[in-house]
DNA sequence: TACTTTGTTTAGTTTATACTAAACGTTATG
DNA sequence: CATAACGTTTAGTATAAACTAAACAAAGTA
């Protein structure tokens, strides 16, 4: 019957809210990507208000950052003012795109705030009183650095190699996700 | 000069806190982890209370969180009550910890959630008048499903690798963080 | 030109959560 | 036994962020 199988709609988008907020995003942005990952045509903004019960505002933002990652994709339909959404089923990309926000945003802040604070050390390192304090903290901070450095390194080398289409991740573990 | 080291200190200290809220972690835990870091010897509660600048309580609660996630050891020294922490320095080990943490918590919780809707439309694809709908349901799900199956498989062997001392993850990418 | 229909923006409210302040339990010590 | 030294717990507060409600802009249509 019809109402079970929205009981299991209603029961994924749940979930998918609950894993979204999990992962330091909004609620409302997982069950918005719920509702569109579980709907064979492309649903309009009003319709997702509809399904998923939250306000036409919180819908147009939530559904703006969803695919300024690539999570869902705008399908603009001639003769329709309406905007159109389906959702990216290749969850690696949805992986590549959220990866490559964090990158870009925050992750390279962390390189710099320590390159920061050992460029102080540096700085104060020739002073002779606290000379091995300050060794100290550059051979922790250069420690850190270089992990960052490596770890920006190899996010920065999967991104690209999937930009060539190559998809190093797939390869790497046998891509079973294909559709 | 120290003070100069105090304020690169300060510096390094306040952008792990950022760093730590960027990443779904209390601020204060960040900031903790990178004063115990910087600190050449095991450091009590007050002391991190004192570099820190926050209460004794979030400071317990913290560092106990920490310590729950192999970021930073309890080391109890004979004829002294005080507690005192130093950092781990593996930053491997560090994303273990975190991995594992979120891999038992509410990791396969998403898969749980997958399994549940499934098996929802399961119980109800008999019914003729919606078969298509299920079927579909049923494709998108099992997808998720497969593919929340292979990630916790990645993350597993490569946590169970580590555990094995193999240390798969720096054999991939050149160990270039041994310490 | 006036009126709809669509999506966006904004001001205000709600909510979750990290943190503070202080009480508490426990164990040592005079 | 009383007091002190630690760490934990709890009740309350502050704050950040997501969401609501409503005004708004744009662009088509009567």
């Amino acid at each position: 019957m019809a109402d079970q199988l929205d009981n299991a709609r209603d029961n994924f988008i749940q979930g998918m809210s609950r894993i979204s907020s999990f992962w330091g995003f909004p609620r409302a942005m997982g069950a918005i990507y719920g509702a569109v990952y579980l709907s064979p045509t492309p649903l309009s903004l009003d319709s997702i208000v509809e399904q998923v019960g939250v306000t036409k505002g919180a819908v147009s933002t939530n559904v703006r950052t969803l695919e300024r990652l690539g999570m869902v994709h705008k399908r603009i339909q001639l003769g329709d003012r309406k905007d159109y959404y389906d959702a990216e089923t290749d969850f690696w990309k949805v992986i590549k795109g959220v990866l490559r926000e964090r990158e870009q945003s925050e992750f390279d802040l962390a390189l710099r705030t320590v390159t920061d604070s050992l460029a102080i050390v540096d700085a104060a390192s020739t002073e002779p009183s606290a000379q091995e304090l300050a060794a100290f903290y550059q051979e922790r901070m250069q420690n850190m650095q270089r992990f960052f450095n490596n770890l920006d390194n190899i996010v920065g080398t999967l991104l690209a190699l999937d930009e060539l289409r190559l998809n190093s991740v797939q390869r790497l573990f046998g891509k079973s996700n294909k559709n």
